[in-house]
DNA sequence: TAGTGGTCTAGACCACCTC
DNA sequence: AGGTGGTCTAGACCACTAC
């Protein structure tokens, strides 16, 4: 129930008080993003800003940097910073597929292939994919996006024999939907393990991210439901702050 | 295998190539680290580590921040900056208990009431759990460490009515073991929502986490194996950097 | 060319921990 | 008291985008 002149006083910022500048700076920004801008939105640059709150511009930027890695702004260099759109939820269950997701939630989504090579398994694929050592696999790397928007980076690691015309066949859509039409394959998800990492400056790029911010790192290891032998193991990148993991756990049978 | 010299060489900065020098000094350090330092380690102070890269302090910072939000050094304050652990994994089944995991992983695990309260439901916390509006709820606060480690902060919100001694009965370790001695719960985690959030200071405080690092949050459901009907809806700030998630998919029944 | 964010340097002072 | 990391300021220059 502020008026006009206490609310200029709750955004008074404090120099000598315990809590540091460029945390009541973030604060009074994400404050006013919430109340002011909607998605989509620019920033007043960061010159004015640091005007505004009588700040230094460095602590200014300290202040956005908390707000970007929380995923509530993107920077863009030579443009300016941008208002981001909420997460979209993303299920986690053993017939997830991203297309479907995407779809289900009412959004755009786009698989795009950016890589097809064949090399020699590195260990940790290798054990996934119960190979024998020295074998060589396919590495499929592709892109996804939601709204043109990039969220994920993805390398699919799958064995040669079961699909010898594979980077022949797919050139992007849902990878998953052609092993099924192509080869046969009902993917089933076995298990997932979730890590926070830094991105790699190359993925971090194609992702859009600033280098630094961290995202949500997958290992997924699928199988074939008919035959229960492990077909891919997948190492995705995600921006965690465009997309939420959500598991809903089934009762195992036995149980 | 680099001889003196030439890894010398390759330690070299290069100061007008296209790379950011915070960006060259955070992948040595990160390869320093992993060559010739263990967990528990402490790092050589910024001063010196500035002097040694020919970098100014701040932007040897820079690069220390990347690998600290990525988990792998943390810094304390009059103290110095120290190598961590590599994170645990977490298995995040349906009957996950993170005392067992803990355990399970060779690990010693505690978990620490903070504070217990009777607070109104939050319409989150309401909806989850299914109650009419304005009803009251148990709000526990946990804190949960490894190896005297900090790894998580919990808050668990249950109705009053099943647990109506619970603030005086629990007072530490596993709240869900006491469920079900005490109170005949079969404890059964029927959904989880991941997500990266920026947890509040005083999350981040008990935490021990600089400010401004990201952590997994956790938004848990779980219901009694008996009746099916939702008990508890905890909210889980976790050290991404300290634990890892691991789903184990169960094929659901009807599959 | 003008405007935006990105990086690096420099120096100062503070808060916290140990002794 | 001395050493550590934490914060703030100041100014410079660069890289990228749009026009």
């Amino acid at each position: 129930m502020a008026d006009h002149a206490s609310r200029r006083l709750d955004q008074e910022i404090e120099r000598d008080g315990p809590r540091a500048i460029y945390l009541q700076v973030a604060e009074r920004l994400s404050a006013d993003i919430r109340q002011r801008l909607v998605p989509g939105d620019r920033l007043p640059p960061e010159s004015e800003l640091s005007a505004r709150f009588a700040v230094n511009r460095h602590t200014l930027r300290h202040a956005i940097d908390l707000l970007e890695v929380q995923g509530v702004l993107e920077r863009r260099r030579g443009l300016g910073t941008y208002v981001l759109d909420p997460p979209v939820s993303y299920p986690l269950h053993a017939q997830a597929r991203f297309s479907d997701n995407i779809t289900a939630a009412g959004r755009t989504g786009t698989g795009r292939l950016l890589a097809a090579t064949c090399e020699p398994a590195p260990a940790e694929v290798a054990a996934a994919l119960k190979l024998r050592g020295g074998n060589t696999v396919w590495r499929l790397t592709t892109l996804r996006e939601i709204e043109e928007a990039p969220v994920s980076i993805i390398d699919h690691w799958l064995p040669l024999a079961p699909f010898p015309s594979l980077a022949a066949e797919y050139r992007g859509g849902s990878l998953h939907a052609l092993l099924a039409a192509r080869f046969g394959i009902k993917p089933l998800r076995r298990s997932t393990a979730v890590s926070a990492a830094l991105p790699l400056a190359a993925v971090a790029r194609q992702l859009r991210m600033s280098p630094g911010h961290p995202v949500l790192r997958l290992r997924t290891l699928n199988v074939d439901a008919a035959t229960g032998s492990p077909f891919e193991y997948a190492v995705s990148c995600i921006r965690a702050d465009r997309l939420e993991l959500v598991i809903d756990h089934d009762e195992p049978a036995h149980a």
